[in-house]
Formats: C-alpha cells, sequence, structure tokens
DNA sequence: CTAAAATTTCACTAATTATTGAAAATAAAT
DNA sequence: ATTTATTTTCAATAATTAGTGAAATTTTAG
C-alpha cells in the first residue's frame, strides 16, 4: 500500500472509532471519512471494496449519510451507477450536524422535558415544586442550546468566528 | 406508584435513551438522571433497588459517573456506605462534560489528524496535498471547537450568555 | 487481630446493535 | 416485452457492548 493510501487507511479507522464514542455507527463515520479524503465520487461498490464490507451494509450508511445532507448522489456521465461524494466544507458538515442533532434528538428531548415539568407543576408538594425546579433548570439548558446551535449553524464561519473569539477573550 | 414516582421514573427512562444517542451508557445516564432529581444522596443499594440493576453495573457506573466529576460520594453521620449525589447545576454539568469530552476524546482526536496531516505534507503529489489541505482543515475545525469550548467552560453562565445572545442577534 | 460490612473485580451471560447476503424490487437498455 | 444492471430490503447471523452475581479484596468497628 502507497504512504497516501496508508494516511487515507489511518484516517478513516481512527474517525470510526470516534463516531462510535459520539454515538454513530462506525461504518457510517468510516464511509463518511472514506468519501471526505476521495478525489472523486464513489460508487456503493467502490465503497464496498474500500472497506470490506458487504453490499447491504454500505447501501443503508450511504443512504443514511445523504439523510443527513452529509453526502450527495452525482451523475457521472456515461455510468449508470450512483456516484457518491461528501460535503468537503467542514464549517457546512458542522452546520448540518448541529442542526440534524437539534431536529431529531434535542428537540424531542426537550418535548418530553417540558411534559414532566408540566406534570410537576400540577402537584403541590415540597418534593414536587423541587423536582419541577430542577427539570425546568434542564429544559432551560436544552433550549438555549438549540437556539444557540441553531443561530450559529446559520451564520457564515467568517461572519462569526472571529467576533465570538473576541468575545471569549 | 404516586404521580410523583411516575414523571420521576419517566424522566429517568428518556434522559437514558438520549445518553445512548450521544455515546453514554444506558445504565450511566439512567443513575445520573435518578441521582439529578433525587432529594437526598443515594447509596448504592438504593440505586440498584430504584433502577433494578446488578451491584457490579451499579458500581461500575457509579464510578464512572464520579471520574467525570458529575457526582460525588458524600459521608452520612453514623452511616458506614457511600451516598452519592449529583451535582445538579446544569450549568456546572455542562462544563464538566465539555472539558471531559475535550481532554478524553476530542484532544487525542486531533493529536491523530495532526499525525496525518504531518505524514501527508511530506509527499510532494497532486493528491497528497489535497489531502493534506482536507486534514488540515478538519484539524482547524476540531481545534476551533475544542478551545472555544475550553472557554465557554471556563466562564460563568451569567457573564457569557447574554453577551453571546447578543452577539447572535 | 478478626469478623462483619462494604466495595470492587471479572468471567460469564444477556441484550443490543451492526452486518451479511441473497431475494425482491426497481430502473434502464435493447 | 424481455433481459440485464442496479438498488433496496430484511431475515438470519455475527459482533459488540452492557449487565450479572458471586468471589476476592478492602475497609471499618469492636
Amino acid at each position: 500500500m502507497s504512504e497516501l493510501e496508508s494516511i487515507k487507511q489511518n484516517f478513516v479507522t481512527q474517525w470510526g472509532a470516534l463516531g462510535s464514542q459520539w454515538g454513530v455507527n462506525r461504518t457510517m463515520a468510516m464511509i463518511h471519512s472514506l468519501l471526505l479524503v476521495s478525489t472523486d465520487p464513489l460508487t456503493t461498490d467502490q465503497v464496498m471494496e474500500e472497506l470490506a464490507i458487504s453490499r447491504g451494509n454500505a447501501n443503508t450508511n450511504l443512504r443514511e449519510l445523504a439523510s443527513w445532507g452529509l453526502i450527495r448522489s452525482v451523475v457521472v456521465r456515461g455510468q449508470r451507477k450512483d456516484f457518491y461524494e461528501a460535503e468537503k466544507d467542514v464549517w457546512k458538515m458542522f452546520c448540518i450536524v448541529a442542526r440534524e442533532r437539534k431536529r431529531r434528538e434535542t428537540e424531542p428531548a426537550s418535548k418530553v422535558l417540558q411534559n414532566c415539568v408540566e406534570r410537576a407543576q400540577r402537584l403541590k408538594t415540597k418534593e414536587a415544586k423541587e423536582l419541577s425546579k430542577q427539570l425546568k433548570e434542564l429544559n432551560e439548558f436544552v433550549e438555549l442550546a438549540n437556539s444557540i446551535m441553531d443561530k450559529v449553524a446559520s451564520k457564515e464561519k467568517s461572519a462569526l468566528v472571529p467576533k465570538l473569539l473576541k468575545l471569549l477573550g
């Protein structure tokens, strides 16, 4: 294997491992990183070959990545097979992940919390008030984080990061 | 079961499920949420009882939570058993998680990326330059995120959030 | 010291999650 | 319309991760 391929493989493996720590399945993270460092769009068969995985696995995770918007299929002139390429702009990648995680995960979580708070507020004991207070604080934090993520993910990096760094000292 | 207990149980279950989506094991998330809404510190036996889990499981996850700094053991006068209580301040919780994830996960990830970049920079082909550029961008983002998290997690909520919201419009 | 209580460890098992691969479905070409 | 290429699905299986419980260790009290 060439040094170039070896570097790419190392990156793909490590990125896959990092993914699992953050609740992303290993194959999905590996396909994503493979496409991130690939010069050209790849077919399902090429992904299968590169990562030594089955067609079903490749297909499922390619579709999942596409549903997140992290990769897209492109048509290659004179070819019937689908080709996939990754969004390579790191800031855009981050914005996509932030928005999707918010939509799929933290917004539903906030709904659950909100519901718990409402139920707790109906009760009048001291312990219920304490519970209600704690859950309210947690929910306020989740909603704050959601709102900040939304705003951050809607801005240009160049318009945000310098100001942010200045603010943070 | 009382309405109060039912609310708590609902919260514990849902928080556990959310945890898994973010790479935290279910039991750990459940113990954390149980202690978050508990009026008093709890012993291992009480945690076992409440969540219907084994001693080994309870012990392991209590220690893990303590190693993160999300819970601490407290001594209760006249009692030999260890009691545990959660850090209940949500902002502090967030700071702890941010710092620990940085230390345990994103800093090592950045080291890996840095290493890949160095190796790629030694190569002189067009493709190696492309790879090097892409990995460098990724690493710069990871380091930026690390540095921002660090700064955010070292500030008082009251001193940061209002300014941040103003900046974001 | 030593006996009881409490905690920790870890080999085994259970539960969950990921992956395969072949069949079914769909799409494209002739 | 039929054949061939391609994609999708999904039941079966593999791999991974989490959890158990009893034995070993450590701590505390007398």
